[in-house]
DNA sequence: GCGTCCAGGTCTACC
DNA sequence: GGTAGACCTGGACGC
């Protein structure tokens, strides 16, 4: 229940039965995409998929990216100890929250962050079903659809972007990223372990046409790292409506709010402004 | 039915 | 470094 993610394909999101479902892409041309069923009983996660038979690659290639959408690895003690003294938000950890939900790359994220960015969120599920439904690889067994490579989307000209994904002015950027990232000029995956400071990666990320303040604070969160807030109409307008009297507070008033969180601040912030859809859905 | 506004903003030109 | 205006789309809203 994190973040929006969880309803943009090729994530499905079952509430009635808790269950994420989710096609991976595998190694190797020969091995088609495979769709993965993932839900949790108490401390064990459970993931299923339809195919009978997974080699040994397969099967790790799946694990790690399970691993990495659901950031099983990332240390959250350090968040939970820096959130604790304060009681409005210990429940974070009570519900063991904090652990966004990721795509399996760092490219998936980037396309689905500049499709969030100056539309309503219905347009966001459509642009991205659109770049999914034409450009993914099919699953054999479901006729489900991987997320799109880079080199799919690079094929494409721009004018498949403006009026079959309906895009709009976005067009010409997923045509540019999709050709830097396949061409090897940019590897945004690199993003992931880069050893810039923040600021440094920030002002990497904003080089990419479509990615302002916003989107590149989205994506440093997804990579996770939360020194930044991520200001959006939506987070201001629900800052305003639990912390403001429902009056708009100036950006700066939101940072100060949040500031005593410090690297934590980001993170902080998504968990204070969520809590509700958490909390409903307990 | 039509016009306007705006939503999980960004880019460019200009100062 | 700051800011005005343009930019696609499509749903909501007022008239």
């Amino acid at each position: 229940m994190s973040h929006g993610w969880r309803a943009l394909l090729p994530f499905e999101f079952d509430e009635a039965g808790w269950t994420i479902t989710r096609v991976l892409t595998l190694e190797g041309d020969r091995s088609p995409p495979v769709t993965v069923h993932i839900n949790f009983h108490g401390d064990t996660l459970d993931v299923n998929t339809e195919r009978r038979k997974l080699s040994k690659r397969d099967a790790a290639r799946i694990t790690r990216d399970v691993r990495h959408m659901f950031r099983l690895d990332e240390e959250m003690s350090l968040f939970y100890a820096a959130v604790a003294p304060d009681p409005d938000f210990d429940w974070i950890i009570k519900e063991g929250a904090g652990r966004l939900l990721r795509s399996p790359t760092v490219y998936e994220d980037l396309v689905k962050t500049i499709c969030t960015t100056n539309c309503s969120w219905v347009l966001t599920t459509k642009m991205v079903e659109g770049l999914v439904k034409h450009l993914g690889r099919p699953v054999a067994e479901d006729g489900r659809h991987a997320f799109p490579t880079p080199e799919a989307m690079a094929a494409e000209p721009e004018s498949f972007y403006r009026d079959t994904v309906r895009a709009g002015y976005r067009a010409g950027y997923f045509k540019e990223l999709a050709g830097r990232v396949a061409s090897g000029e940019l590897d945004v995956e690199s993003w992931l372990t880069s050893e810039l400071s923040t600021a440094e990666l920030k002002r990497e990320m904003k080089r990419v046409k479509g990615v302002g303040e916003y989107a590149a604070d989205n994506l440093l969160k997804l990579l996770g790292r939360y020194d930044c807030l991520a200001l959006d109409s939506w987070v201001r307008a629900t800052f305003a409506r639990l912390h403001n009297k429902g009056r708009t507070a100036d950006d700066r008033k939101i940072a100060r709010h949040y500031a005593r969180f410090k690297e934590w601040r980001g993170l902080a912030l998504w968990c204070d402004i969520t809590r509700d859809w958490i909390e409903d859905e307990v």
